[in-house]
Formats: structure tokens, C-alpha cells, sequence
DNA sequence: ATGAAAGCGCTAACAT
DNA sequence: ATGTTAGCGCTTTCAT
């Protein structure tokens, strides 16, 4: 059996689709009493309105994307679950991609692909992508960017203050009266613009207090994974001369830090103390919970939804901004001890 | 400026938008000539074509939506990440949607809602829906359910074995020499049925040893989150008689309950072993790493999408089935020690 | 406030 | 193998 149609709906109220139309979209106004006899043949034949439809005629999808490099990551995981509600307040669908970080994908995905039509915008964390990258995008895609980069001025850019945050942390760690700091996920090279960042609040910290900063304890990390924390803090407690803390640049490498640590015999944080960065839920669980640096998720959320709006709105071209949410030390017991 | 349409790639190749679209989607057989005249146009005008419109000419959009209680419980992540690149694969989009475990939000979106046309199948992993409740759905609708429930013979149901999993689960607890065990998870209500199962195997567990259930000992959780964990276990540990091993209903929980137990200077496994469920990759990085049942995620994922594209090119009504996923037993530290 | 009608860009049945 | 053409179901300009 046929869907009912709009047509259908007008046929059986006695009036034109334009009516049945502008009542289903609350559109021009309507008299009550027309207005009465549509609903109730809507009601009658159990009407609902075609998107598909209503997307060709309109050219809109009302959908948008968010693309994220692991959808298994909880920091992502955490940011979509604020996404989300955002996005569909305001009458929109989300579409999740993940990418592996994947520079092809991420590229292919910001280029003027046929996937374009799906959706009305982009929100996207990119890491395999180079600012140059971005900047080779299809123009016409609404795009707001999420992380740790600087905006060419062509589009938008959601984050916190990263190196402000990173300060915060390594002052955290020489305030608790560490003074051989190690940092694990340093990444010196184009797209590792995020975690270089985090480098330079290491550095500042270190000159802030007056300390000179071991180049050697900066670790690299290919990414922000728990392995990667793990054998990081390995090569660290085999040198002769270990750090008494750690900076870990996410809280999955902090967790695989303190993994190898503990299973080394080591307390954390009496023998070496350890922060991470993100404030995901694992941490305020894990043993012992891991001091860390909060970003404001629903705030980076919000701002990143208001932001696309206002550019799938918007006809003449806005220029590109930076937006910045709060973020929060949170000092817990691989700090603390308590 | 416009998009470039099918029509003007058309006109510039000098063929009709018949051949073009035959170009487009390798359908019938084209002239090598006209495809090289057709592929020249579509390069030059940097054609793509317009899915909305090919949406609305279809019927169909391309899309599969996969709804999840909770996008940020590592469990759903997991799963997600296995689900997308299956679907992909097979040339649809995903579509996610989470429902809080919100009765009335799941009973929306399988029931005939505008949404419908978004999508062309649906993967639910449902928390609030009763078996009742996945009766009454728009019977247009291919579905797939996904977790512990058995269908009523209208759609399909993909799980792993989760009465033997939580057996074998037990049973290892029984094989490392515990003899009074606690569950924590059981959900002795009608959506709860997913939890009961384990409680089953808990129950089948003790018979085939010959051992007796101390009822007292399973405790129930609204949901199967850390902090359910840690509750449940604190009031086990105030007991006179608190257990010598703890079977939990997931890996969350395992992990909450974990984290109570060292809290109060108890060691895991040689004073109280623990037992998850979900194989979650915090699993293997905490400390301990945390025994568990492992359901292979890949396998269900491929299951759910196989068998939901069978429904959706199906016109005649498919009889449902129940699809099981392998599980497999995996021993770590939080019940062996090492 | 409502009606008539022309698209939106593609697909696919029908024709040649 | 390719052309012609009638929709898919809705929105929206132009009338009235």
C-alpha cells in the first residue's frame, strides 16, 4: 500500500497541497477552521511528510555531519553525546564519520564530494589533515573545526585555551613539589600542531617557575592512546634517571602510564605522579583516579552547533573565528595521593 | 553559482541524461566512446550527483540509522566502530542515534514516525522497550535488535549466548576455588531481561558445581555503569559475610566495583575476584586488567548488517530468526593474579 | 488566506 | 545502446 501523500491529504480535506503544506510546516497563516479540516485528514490517514522529498525541494538535509577520527576514543565519545542533543534542538540529525584519522578520508570528506548533499554541515576534529589541508576544502561546505588549531581565517575553530590548560597542569605538578617532569605525546611535525601546543605549556610552566626543562623527557607518541602511554612511561623508568612526575598530553596515555608504572612495583603518584587531559569518565575510576585537565564538552558543543548554524544560515561569507571553551584543572590521587 | 546537473553534463557530452546516469552508476552496458565523451563532461563541469535527488527518484536513502541507550559506554562505542565500516562497506551511510535508555524515545523511532524516510533499516540496541513495546513498531520498518532479548518472530535478534557466556563466566570463578560468589547487575523487572539471563547462568553455574546460591548475594543495579558497581560492592563489603568473588554483568561495573574494593585496602583477586563483562578495552589497561567475557563485536556487527540488508531488499515478509555471535572466555588478572 | 503550477535533479519504464 | 519522458512528493513563486 502507498504511503499517503500530501495530494492525498489535500484531496480528502478539500483544499490545495500549498494549505495542507503550510499547515504541516506551521509556515503563512491559516484559517482555524481550514486548519482543523487538514489535521484531521492528516490524522485520518495517518499522513507523515517525506524528508526525502522535502530535502530535494528544498535543497536542505537538515542532516550534519560530525567526524571524529575514533569513535571508541571516550574523549569523542564524551563530545558526541553533547553534540547530539545540541545539534537536534535545533532541528538537526547528526551523521558520525570516523575517519582512523585518516588524511585521505578526512580530505575526501572536506573536499567537494557527492556526499555533500547529506549534509548541511561539518563539524569535524581533524588529525591527519595539515592546516594547508583545510584550507584546500570545498568552499561551500559550513565547517567548524574542532581541536587544536588555528584557523586560516576561512572558517571556524572551537577549542580550549591548550596552552594555557598545559601550563596549568605542569604548575599543578611543581606547585605538589615535582621538579624532573616528563611530558609523554609530543609530536614535532606539521599535524602534530595539538600536541605541540601542549609542549609549549610544558615549556612555559617550566620557565614560569624558574626551572629548566630536560629535553630528553619529552617523549613523542604517534597517538594518544593507552599503549602509547604505557611504553613511553617504560622507556622513562628504564633510564638511569627518572622523573618524579609525568605530564600525559590525554588521559588514555596517563592510564597506560600508570599501568606500566604500577606493574613496575611503582606507587604513583608518592614515587612518580602523573596528569592527564580530557576528564573522561575512566579516569575518576581508575586507581589510582587521575588528575586531569577538564575541557567544558557541553560548552565546546554548544559553541560548535551555534557556530555551524549561524554559517549554513548565512549567505555572504563570515570570516573565521576563534572560539574558546573554559576548561578546569581537576587534581586527583595520582597527584594528590588522596 | 549553480550546481552542475546530470542534465548539463548531458548536453555538453551531447547524449541524453538516460546515458549519463547509465555512466554514472555502471548500470546497463555504454559504448566505450560515449562513457570516455560522458567521463570528459562530468570532469570538466566537476559534476557530482545530487544524492538528495536520487534519494527522493529511489525510495531509498542510502542511510541505516544504529540506535544505541548510550554513545559514550565503551561497550556501544565498540560496537559502533564495528558497525559503521561494515555498512560502508555494503554502500550506506550510518546514522546514530542514542536514546538514554528513554522508553518513550526508542518507542518513537521504531514506531511510523517522519524520520522514516531518513533511513532505510535500523540496528536498536533497546534498554527501555519491552518485548511488547518492539511488537507495536511500523511493520515497514527492517529491523535488527541487537543484545539479550528474544524476538516474538518479527524481526531479526543478533546476541551472543548470553546464558552460557555468563555460565562459563561463573564457572571460572568456581575453577580458581571461590565458593561464595555475589552477581551485581540483575534487573528482576520486564526490561530487564538482558540482566536476568545472567543471572541464569550464575544460577546454572553454581548447579553444575553442586554448590548452593546464597540469594542475599545478587544484587541489583539500575544500569550497568561504574558507579552501579561501586555501590553494589561497598554493601557486599559491609557484610559480615562479604563474598569471595564477584560476578559483574559488565565491564563497567566490574571495573566501579574494582575500585571500591582496593578503596578499602582489600586486594584483587587473592581477597575478593572479579569478573566483568564486554571485553572493553579499559579492561585490559586497568589495574588489575579485568577478567571478562568477550563478545565478538566484529561478528555481531556483521551479523546485524547482513541481515538487515536482506530485509531491506526483501518485499516479501522474512520470518525473524535469532543470529548468535561467538563469546569467548578471557582470564586476566582480576581473577587469576597474573 | 488559499489555489495553480513550475520546478528541485534524478531514475527508470518505455520506445527505438 | 541510447533517447524520451513521466514521475518521486514536496516547496514556493505568482496569482487571486
Amino acid at each position: 500500500m502507498r504511503e499517503t501523500t500530501l495530494r492525498d491529504v489535500a484531496e480528502l480535506a478539500g483544499v490545495s497541497p500549498r494549505t495542507v503544506s503550510n499547515v504541516v510546516n506551521g509556515y503563512a497563516k491559516v484559517t482555524d477552521s481550514t486548519r482543523a479540516k487538514v489535521e484531521a485528514a492528516i490524522a485520518e490517514l495517518g499522513y507523515r511528510p517525506n524528508v526525502l522529498a522535502r530535502n530535494l525541494a528544498t535543497g536542505r538535509s537538515g542532516q550534519i555531519v560530525v567526524v571524529v577520527p575514533y569513535l571508541d576514543t571516550p574523549y569523542f565519545a564524551e563530545l558526541l553525546q553533547a553534540i547530539i542533543p545540541a545539534a537536534r534542538k535545533v532541528g538537526y540529525n547528526v551523521l558520525i564519520d570516523q575517519t582512523d584519522g585518516d588524511r585521505q578520508h578526512e580530505g575526501e570528506l572536506i573536499g567537494r564530494g557527492s556526499r555533500r548533499f547529506l549534509f548541511d554541515g561539518m563539524i569535524i576534529s581533524p588529525l591527519g589533515l595539515s592546516q594547508n589541508d583545510l584550507s584546500q576544502r570545498d568552499p561551500d561546505l559550513p565547517l567548524v573545526v574542532l581541536g587544536e588549531r588555528v584557523s586560516d581565517g576561512t572558517f571556524d575553530h572551537v577549542g580550549i585555551d591548550d596552552v594555557a590548560a598545559s601550563t596549568e597542569a605542569v604548575s599543578h605538578l611543581i606547585a605538589i613539589g615535582r621538579r624532573r617532569i616528563a611530558a609523554i605525546g609530543d609530536q614535532p611535525y606539521p599535524t602534530g600542531e595539538a600536541a605541540q601546543l601542549r609542549t609549549r605549556g610544558f615549556r612555559a610552566a617550566h620557565e614560569a617557575a624558574g626551572l629548566p626543562v630536560d629535553e630528553s623527557l619529552i617523549i613523542g607518541t604517534a597517538r594518544f592512546n593507552r599503549i602509547d602511554g604505557a611504553t613511553a612511561m617504560a622507556a622513562l623508568l628504564d633510564r638511569a634517571d627518572p622523573p618524579d612526575a609525568v605530564f600525559c598530553y590525554s588521559d588514555l596515555v596517563a592510564s597506560g602510564a600508570i599501568h606500566t608504572a604500577l606493574g613496575r612495583g611503582l606507587r604513583v603518584p608518592e614515587d612518580i605522579a602523573v596528569i592527564g587531559y580530557d576528564d573522561i569518565e575512566d579516569g575518576r575510576y581508575s586507581q589510582p583516579t587521575i588528575s586531569t585537565i577538564s575541557p567544558d564538552k557541553k560548552a565546546i558543543a554548544q559553541l560548535a552547533v551555534d557556530r555551524l548554524l549561524l554559517r549554513i544560515a548565512g549567505h555572504a561569507p563570515i570570516p573565521g573565528v576563534e572560539l574558546r571553551a573554559p576548561h578546569e584543572l581537576i587534581p586527583r590521587q595520582s597527584t594528590l595521593g588522596y
